[in-house]
DNA sequence: TTTAGGG
DNA sequence: CCCTAAA
């Protein structure tokens, strides 16, 4: 059936080569004009080459080149030809086909098919890359095909670990590759120099242009005339599906690996025949929740998921056995812990030795060994990518993550542990745990680790508050060590006269055993309004207490004159999926979490299983941050939020433009509901608000419904009303 | 990588 | 607040 199609289209092809012969001779009537007119086909013409570009694929597994095109398109002749640009966007319209075009063989069954288009993206993405393009419609295109290869490489990565890949395929292809010296020959050389680069880590990418030129001695035959182009693309097809295998390039960092390792031996890239089918099943879950750290660590996350299944599997298959020696690597890398720190060690620091929330440093002690080796070939990975992302932050984050995750079982190095915490060594100090939590580990996201970092200096800052003990009306500025460089820290107005605190969350470990003691999120809301000086801690945990009854609290965190209700907990079952259950517990005047209190959050915690909770924090906006967020409206208006961020939000980093956005959203809801209800009598209706939501103060409601019309929100009609659009 | 939009 | 598509 494929067959037919194919030339069905070839058909066409054939009507469209006759109405290129048609123009083209229209062209000739008018000798030179060529450029003038030709931009009216244009895209038509990219279009068509891309279609051609996929058939010259599924039929040949290899690229169609320039010429093939123009051949197949009946425009050789001199006057009338096939815009090489036009020829290169068609291509890159063809890569934007292939995630979909994978997905649908995937799905039909062929698990082959992501390996050969992950190879054929890969070189062809090779390809671009050595192109000098500038700024223009093309340079996005090729962009875009970015986003198509690690679509590509994803579907590649979940299809081989789910055990579905051929492994026949696999070796024909190393045969044929063994086969054919010449291009093996090419392929070490291209390894090789992938390796030199990576293991120049340092000093990251070499010039482009040096690449371009190693590159064009590889290749065989540079043209005269387009070899930038042709002689690029030749080496494309030439070595079709041959060069830069996979395993290939996860070998050739391995120097890499060891380095950043500390030591370390990782030798994941052999695991992967370790998999077993059985073991993935249960794996499969792992996937959503390693997403996570994808999007974290902005590596290009395929390969990670992809070794971090492979590692977890082997510590399952392992399980019966003696423990691996590599798991005491554990304990000694959890000694590096606090130098690992970097940015975010303040908080570390500050926080063992605050000691009230002793608990959650152990809580946080989670060292996987193979999630550090994991991460550290995945850093290195990453520098085969081409977006050669800030190394520095990167390593650092995913030092961060480490460190967070070994914080949770690296016991024995522990030492500033509070009494909170005794009880539960025991729980944790069986190996069959250790081994086990292995298996399932919850991974702090980006926004984490964010969070973890500038909360947690805040909460050093707090302590010495509360000595101080001077923070009744005046502003209070909450701006942190970390925060000083950062620029302005946050700042507290007079009128809300609230001190915000630490922030601390921490993850869920979910896994089998039973006993498991999860990471709790607390979070400190140190509220003294004017009235009183009460303090109030919110201890928030993500995990999701499906049997219990899930309730939202909703603390109030600025105490507005007039309307404040310093602390109202309402309590209302979640809508939709009860994804996260904040806890609020109210404290003693210190703001002390008692021992006890820490027993009961974690003995409901434990029971809480599953249920992958993706609600990374509930924070509540501030009058400030609304504040904030409405000037930051007025001067970019919507459409902006990038900006706003960066000029306005930039000490908080838990608000990421979207939630900016968000917020923006649900503040024009607000207010033109609350204008309405205003309308309406009065009394009863704003009861009811109340309890629905805070009410904003109406200067703030007048501030955003002006806003509102001179900064038309889509979807927001003048009014206010929200318009929702139905798709047809 | 950012934004818009739906949920 | 999350997720996805589109740009």
């Amino acid at each position: 059936m494929g067959v037919e199609v194919l030339e069905e289209a070839k058909a066409q092809i054939g009507v469209l080569k006759g109405l290129y012969g048609q123009l083209a001779e229209i062209i000739r009537d008018c000798p030179g004009q060529y450029y003038r007119y030709h931009g009216d086909w244009r895209s038509e013409t990219q279009i068509l080459v891309s279609l051609l570009a996929f058939m010259h694929w599924l039929e040949t597994g290899n690229l169609l080149t320039h010429s093939e095109a123009e051949e197949k398109l009946g425009l050789n002749s001199s006057e009338f030809v096939l815009d090489i640009e036009d020829y290169l966007i068609g291509v890159c319209f063809m890569s934007n086909e292939m995630p979909r075009y994978v997905v649908n063989r995937v799905t039909a069954g062929d698990y082959d098919c992501p390996r050969k288009v992950l190879k054929f993206l890969t070189d062809l993405h090779a390809a671009f890359r050595m192109l000098n393009l500038r700024n223009d419609f093309l340079r996005k295109k090729f962009d875009g095909m970015k986003y198509d290869l690690r679509r590509v490489e994803e579907v590649y990565y979940d299809v081989k670990i789910r055990g579905l890949a051929a492994n026949v395929g696999n070796d024909a292809c190393s045969v044929a590759y063994l086969e054919m010296d010449r291009e093996a020959n090419l392929n070490k050389k291209f390894a090789s120099m992938k390796c030199q680069r990576v293991k120049g880590d340092e000093s990251f990418v070499p010039p482009l242009e040096d690449e371009a030129i190693e590159v064009q001695h590889l290749l065989a035959e540079p043209k005269p005339d387009n070899a930038s182009v042709d002689g690029v693309f030749c080496f494309g097809k030439e070595n079709a599906w041959k060069h830069l295998d996979i395993e290939e390039i996860s070998y050739g960092f391995e120097y890499g690996l060891k380095r950043n390792c500390g030591g370390l031996d990782c030798n994941n890239t052999q695991g992967q025949d370790e998999l077993e089918l059985g073991v993935l099943d249960g794996l499969l879950d792992e996937l959503d929740e390693v997403d996570d750290i994808h999007a974290a660590n902005d590596i290009s996350g395929a390969c990670e998921d992809f070794l971090l299944d492979v590692e977890l599997a082997e510590k399952i298959s392992d399980l019966d056995c003696a423990p691996r020696g590599r798991l005491h690597l554990g304990n000694s890398s959890s000694e590096s812990q606090s130098p690992g720190f970097s940015g975010s060690s303040n908080g570390a620091n500050g926080l063992s030795e605050s000691s009230t929330a002793t608990i959650l440093d152990s809580e946080c002690k989670n060292g996987s060994v193979e999630n550090k080796t994991v991460k550290c070939e995945l850093n290195d990975s990453s520098g085969d990518k081409w977006d050669y992302p800030a190394g520095e932050n990167v390593y650092t984050a995913s030092r961060d993550l480490e460190n967070l995750d070994e914080l949770d079982d690296a016991k024995p190095l522990e030492s500033g542990i509070s009494s909170d915490d005794n009880e539960k060594k025991p729980l944790q100090a069986s190996k069959m745990s250790t081994l086990l939590r292995q298996k399932r580990l919850r991974k702090p996201t980006k926004r984490f680790i964010e969070e973890f970092s500038v909360p947690k200096s805040k909460h050093a800052l707090e302590r010495q508050k509360i000595l101080a003990a001077d923070s009744k009306d005046k502003c209070l500025d909450i701006g942190s060590h970390n925060e000083l460089h950062r620029g302005r820290g946050l700042t507290l107005t007079k009128e809300e006269s609230l001190s915000e605190n630490v922030t601390q969350e921490t993850i869920e470990d979910d896994e089998k055993l039973s006993d498991l003691k999860s990471k709790c999120v607390t979070r400190r809301l140190k509220i003294s309004s004017p009235g009183s000086n009460d303090k109030h801690l919110k201890i928030g945990s993500q995990n999701e207490l499906r049997h219990v009854k899930g309730f939202k609290s909703s603390p109030r965190e600025e105490s507005l004159p007039g309307t404040s209700t310093q602390a109202s907990f309402e309590s209302r079952p979640r809508r939709g999926r009860p994804k996260k259950r904040p806890c609020v517990s109210a404290l003693d005047s210190d703001g002390e979490p008692t021992a006890s209190e820490f027993e009961d959050d974690r003995a409901k915690r434990r029971k809480s299983k599953k249920s992958a909770d993706r609600r990374k924090h509930q924070r509540m906006w501030t009058l400030s941050e609304v504040m904030k967020l409405i000037d930051g409206v007025a001067q970019y208006g919507t459409g902006r939020w990038t900006d706003i961020k960066k000029l306005l939000f930039s000490s908080t980093a838990y608000r990421t433009p979207v939630d900016l956005r968000d917020k923006w959203r649900n503040l024009l809801r607000a207010s033109s509901v609350q204008k309405q209800k205003l309308k309406q009598n009065k009394k009863e209706v704003e009861q009811k608000l109340k309890h629905a939501m805070r009410p904003l103060p109406k200067t703030v409601v007048h501030r955003i419904l002006e806003l509102a019309t001179v900064h038309p929100y889509p979807r927001f009609t003048p009014g206010g009303r929200y318009i929702r659009r139905k798709k047809n």
